[in-house]
DNA sequence: CTGAAAGCGCTTACAG
DNA sequence: CTGAAAGCGCTTACAG
């Protein structure tokens, strides 16, 4: 009932082989062949039985994405629809598919990981996280599949994988100094799940910052919020409890900041008189906060469209050197940072 | 190299046929026999190729996700991950995977889909727009290929194809009597572009609310925009601009709303108390909006959920009538609507 | 430059 | 309940 490569081949009066050549581009045909070929295709309606192909060549021209377990936290933050578009552009550029992971558990991703790379589902792999004790970067590097990570390795001889990251440590040690900068000293820090390895750079950035500039870390200024919508409410009102309140704020992402935003301004604290805050991501909407806020660009599209190329060269030359590229990061200054009020 | 359905075969003592049918759990083969098959398929770690299988049983197990051409700017609105969600949920419960759309114009787009179908790349489709104009749809009515469109179909016989859908409608034109319950008359309307079927539904609800209420309609009360970000702001600036203002409005995106709020507040327009909003979607974040924003829940999970629900069972019966089915919506009453002022 | 043949790893009537 | 055989639609050495 599908028109296969016999049917063309029998129109075009050639064997299959020089079919399936040309439909290849190969050198090795003349042009009027492959005119030929090209008008029975035509005629026929023909299109190439991708299942069949890979098959036989042992490549599918698809690409993996992995997205972190808390899936349904995950993709409500517009982080991952933006690196998935800077992927998808790539991906497209170079005529690959994309495939989804849709796992909800980190249990359930390892699996299907592991379908992806045994069932031959894809070509190669795109993590979009880097969390401590993850098993699916060990079982990738064991297998030798081709892959690429969003974040940094941990607890991994970083040469042996190709990853693109930003400077996130230092990135919140510049936030952190900037606020210093504005005579703060008493500064908050709100993160994610220090389950992430994002979250650790992050972290550590803040705390250099202040230790270099004689400033005593304290505990009780640093909350860790999984949860990234409740999580910036219950922060703030963590830290707001305080005796010693902070006058400054370093959130590490926008949506968390949306949050504790809107819990400030319940609570009566005016942003930045009394309270400036420091975000990062720069998503889109983050310019419609109120006030718009002042937050480091990370590029978030770039590290999904250069990830991909870079896969896309492991897969074509699995030989080759793994690589690692940093890509920039942008204060952007908004409406959420002032000077220290006096007294 | 790879281990295969033979190697188990040779280990088990059985013909490659029996394993096949063991992994298909055929209720023909002993519990002695399964069980002696399953221990070979551990012992040599063995895992099904999917291209074979595929290639063999014309059947794929992967579902095809199609978004609207305007990648770059739809996903930057959460409604197509929070669906996304959706459909990720319950492919996953029932093993199918999922592959991403990667196109950026119209005719990408097209030449995908029918890469998908062509190639056997996917059992089933899943459009998560509806477009005046649209190409797709078309196509996959002719090759009979199954799908179902989250929205509704137009121009197109309704009883030839499955689809979920909100009564947007229906949910506009309560909006709209809700606004006029608070003494508003004047109020304006921003939607997306009029190439969506949807922005058609929304407009219609819109009008009939206020012609019911014996209040004419002012075309320069309604504001189209299809780029959803700036488009909030232009937008916004038109209507206020007018020297009769309106005092309420209708805008059908909560992101959208985001920009129109924040210009308001770079204005001085104070909301509610100057103008009232009511917004759709009910995205996560529209609660941190200030004011947190009055909005239509239109249960975008749902709407993915059963989508690919209705699509796994087209898949499986192809033969059955097609089906529609509307997801219930809410308005969520939070803090930008209030009573008209007096004067 | 082109063809005949084997093979990729499964599934599925057909027999028994 | 199990096996032998054909077939799914391609690709790719190997010959010529």
């Amino acid at each position: 009932m599908n028109v296969t490569i016999k049917d063309v081949a029998k129109l075009a009066n050639v064997a299959p082989s020089t079919v399936s050549r040309v439909i290849a581009n190969s050198s090795k045909i003349s042009e009027k062949t492959k005119e030929r070929v090209r008008a029975a295709m035509q005629e026929l309606g023909y299109h190439p039985n991708f299942n069949a192909r890979s098959l036989a060549n042992n490549t599918t021209k698809t690409l993996g994405i992995v997205m972190p377990n808390s899936a349904k936290v995950a993709f409500q933050n517009p982080f991952f629809p933006e690196v998935i578009r800077g992927i998808t552009a790539k991906a497209h550029q170079e005529n690959y598919g994309l495939y989804l992971s849709t796992g909800q558990t980190e249990e359930e991703i390892l699996d299907e990981v592991m379908e992806m790379v045994y069932g031959h589902r894809v070509d190669g792999i795109i993590l979009l996280y880097s969390r401590i004790g993850d098993k699916v970067m060990p079982f990738l590097l064991e297998k030798e599949f081709p892959f690429v990570l969003i974040g940094r390795p941990y607890d991994i001889d970083e040469s042996l994988v190709t990853y693109v990251n930003n400077d996130n440590y230092k990135a919140t040690k510049t936030v952190t100094e900037y606020l210093l900068l504005l005579g703060h000293e008493k500064i908050g820090f709100i993160g994610g799940s220090l389950d992430f390895v994002l979250t650790l750079d992050h972290l550590q950035g803040y705390k250099d910052a202040l230790e270099k500039a004689n400033i005593t870390v304290r505990d009780e200024f640093i909350v860790h919020q999984s949860e990234v919508k409740e999580g910036g409410q219950d922060a703030i009102i963590e830290l707001m409890s305080l005796n010693q309140r902070p006058t400054a704020l370093v959130v590490t992402d926008d949506i968390m900041s949306f949050g504790v935003l809107r819990m400030l301004d319940e609570m009566g604290v005016k942003v930045p008189e009394d309270l400036s805050l420091v975000s990062f991501n720069n998503v889109m909407i983050s310019e419609f906060s109120s006030p718009p806020m002042t937050t480091v660009d990370i590029h978030i599209y770039d590290l999904g469209f250069r990830a991909t190329e870079l896969l896309i060269s492991d897969v074509l030359h699995p030989e080759q050197a793994k690589r690692k590229e940093i890509i920039s990061h942008k204060l952007i200054k908004r409406q959420t940072c002032s000077k220290v009020k006096k007294g």
